[in-house]
DNA sequence: GATCCGCGATAACAGAGATCAATTTTCCGG
DNA sequence: CCGGAAAATTGATCTCTGTTATCGCGGATC
């Protein structure tokens, strides 16, 4: 098994007070609008934040996954294969849910996920998150929203790897990240920090690091961004959209309740 | 638009009583035990079925898909890109929903179903479905084991666009369908009715219809299967399974409830 | 029964990306 | 501050897949 790291050792952290599920309160409640009382289920799920480490991996396939989300940093979820090679299928950002499985009691994953950077992680209690979801129907709707939006990034995934040259697929994750990054505010102008080695964009894109490396510079040449690690600058999102057909209606939530 | 099809005429279809149902109870208990209160809470929701021409459109992108369920037939869940092409992220059999953003109200689909073959789909009451998911512990259940399981082959499908050759995909391809079908003793020995055409395969691989073709024979020639469409037998799946890395975990239901 | 069109097979050629290799740079731990 | 390992860049070559074209077949339509 090739790609396969150190296990996991979590790091217990203390966190000084409340605000820990703050991340996914913004998330949910951007997906679906949150009474005081919804917010209160949620707090009343949470549990003591976890530190990770770079490269560490939070769970394997075969595991019972923790129901777990990201609080600060990023991380993969990838498919290992028998060669060792590793196949990303979702980058795991702040708010995201590192593995729904953990939803269902008993059930067993078939990924595993990774630490691009060091990771702040937040687990939740199943029992009150269930008594959240089946009593509180913002906050079914939410975490259902949620779902759907990462089916749809995982459709688009797989139009990617499947359609798209390796300088459209990713000239299309850039701006798929830059999208999700610029409504939360998480840019500075144009610029964003991608904390990713080209190894692992490989994965993502089911490429070689080689041509990962020949792959950015040729969008580097045509002008479309300056990319020098951590730091993304984007210089014709309009142009760079167009190239590589991106849209991000994919990305929106629906509208309203029924 | 060039892979666009005939607008969908849908042609009513009054069938004699109350079978209906029955391919999707059978699959969802399959996912999870249903007692008798769980099954009569979703014959409530129970609509008649609805046919549909080989190569109709169900639904298209931006629509607010309807609750249905294929009752028989196979239909095909694609994302249409810019350029004309298709890439076909799912393979819809009977007891599969065919957009499960029905069960959010007023959502829209990004994705296109297009029908394989003559197909009979049936809808179900929206209203009737959330009594019986907030209700029936079991019905939630197995729904959701139900999206677990899809995510789970739509992870496998990106790890074959991603990380496989094209005979490697196909095979892997096939051999789930395989699976899918022993599963519910829909196979005769080793022989399976496959009633995609070859640019349908090559739509779900990211080929083209001409290297499907080649690929088919490559497989042919290595004696791993026979293909006279729409007949496909498998000639050695063991060897076939060790040559693609395919493992059916990925297909199984996790172990029982809590 | 004649026509037409999509499907399937095959071949010749072109191009994208993999592979192999060598070198430089960056990063991280001691 | 140093040294080793991983990351990044670049080049040469090879392989798989795309492209274009041709031909036969069979089912649909009139």
């Amino acid at each position: 098994m090739g790609g396969s790291r150190e296990p996991s050792h979590k790091t217990g952290m203390n966190s000084p007070s409340s605000f820990d599920t703050g991340v996914l309160v913004r998330r949910l409640s951007s997906y679906s609008p949150l009474s005081d009382a919804d917010v209160a289920a949620l707090k009343r799920a949470d549990r003591s934040p976890v530190g990770y480490s770079r490269q560490d991996d939070i769970i394997r396939p075969g595991d019972a996954p923790p129901l777990l989300f990201i609080e600060s940093g990023w991380a993969l979820r990838y498919l290992p294969m028998t060669d060792g090679d590793q196949q990303v299928v979702q980058v795991l950002l702040p708010g995201d849910i590192v593995d729904r499985a953990a939803f269902l009691p008993g059930a067993r994953t078939i990924t595993a996920v990774k630490c691009a950077t060091d990771i702040r992680a937040c687990a939740l209690c199943p029992r009150a998150m269930h008594e959240a979801v089946s009593e509180r129907p913002n906050v079914a709707r939410a975490l259902w929203l949620g779902v759907m939006l990462d089916e749809n990034r995982l459709l688009e995934h797989v139009a990617r790897l499947g359609r798209r040259s390796s300088a459209e697929a990713l000239a299309h994750l850039l701006l798929e990240l830059r999208h999700l990054h610029k409504r939360i505010g998480a840019m500075e102008g144009e610029t964003l920090t991608v904390p990713l080695a080209q190894p692992d964009i490989g994965d993502l894109l089911g490429i070689t690091p080689v041509h990962v490396s020949r792959t950015i510079s040729s969008l580097r040449h045509a002008g479309l961004i300056e990319m020098d690690r951590p730091t993304l600058r984007f210089l014709d999102v309009k142009r760079m959209s167009l190239f590589c057909g991106f849209d991000p209606a994919y990305l929106e939530a629906g509208p309203g309740p029924a």
